[in-house]
DNA sequence: AATATGAATGTTATATTATAACATATGTGT
DNA sequence: ACACATATGTTATAATATAACATTCATATT
């Protein structure tokens, strides 16, 4: 295989993405965090804590729920993964350390999601705070609906 | 007192609303949701459901989960309160049937919650869902920060 | 190598949030 | 009085999440 690197898939890619943001940043990536990271990206759309578990378990079966919510907290707060209120439910971000806040388009038909930053979302967010007197720290913005394909 | 109308609180301000909304809309406020609505309104910010079910049993010890579920349920549908999916708890709407989406600063500090409509936010919504060709259904937009008072 | 340290993980138990499923009551129109 | 739909009562359990404490592991220092 000359000069041509092979083509990453998404999740290849996020795979890679995360371990060079914890590399930069001092963090352990360790093999559970991996796994589970792994896990997230293996299923399109999101994912619930518990069926994460469920999949865990198959490699691990001393996983218990606080495995799993300890290492989804870790996730979190490296910026790695999001959680979806709306839905009680994670999903990998497509850019970590590219931006703070994202938005989502959920479809309730086919459960897939889109994940949407824009200057223009983050500039209402701005504003509504100045006009309120308001220091916000962390959105969640999500837009439940029909996606185009479901729309057929 | 002469024409002179006595200055009505907001919770019962917001009790006549959901009176005049429900009468407009063919909607039965039963007694027990007009009791929910009322213990929502009771305490400033928001609620929990089982804390809301805990006041209700003082009032009717027979309530039980689905009670207060139940009847959340039909609040929210008919737009008397909003949901808090980052808090999993529930807040009184200041002007039902005035609009469809409200958004909400939620203070860390205090627990105080600022509704915000504006049509600003509107537009950040249907512009963003239009271009990606989703027809967006529910919004759920809550911003966490610091409130003004809580700075100082 | 031995030791100390903090971070990560293991483990048990339980708290919190929410719904399914079926029974009973209640109001409304005929 | 009866039928019907809606609302409520009731039991049980599902789904989501965390507290608290024990153990292991990596690494830095002696």
């Amino acid at each position: 295989m000359s000069k041509q690197q092979k083509k990453l898939s998404v999740s290849e890619e996020a795979l890679k993405k995360a371990e060079e943001l914890c590399e930069v940043n001092g963090l352990k990536l360790t093999k559970l965090r991996k796994q589970v990271l792994k896990l997230i990206w293996k299923k399109p759309g999101y994912v619930k804590a518990y069926d994460l578990l469920n999949e865990l378990q198959k490699i691990d079966p001393s996983a218990k729920p606080p495995t799993i919510y300890r290492t989804l907290d870790f996730l979190m707060k490296n910026g790695l993964i999001h959680k979806l209120h709306s839905l009680n439910a994670f999903i990998g971000c497509l850019h970590p350390n590219e931006h703070n806040e994202c938005y989502f388009l959920i479809c309730d038909r086919c459960q897939k999601i889109e994940e949407c930053c824009s200057k223009k979302i983050n500039n209402v967010v701005l504003s509504t705070s100045k006009n309120n007197n308001f220091v916000p720290n962390k959105v969640t913005f999500e837009i439940a609906g029909t996606c185009q394909s479901c729309l057929n």
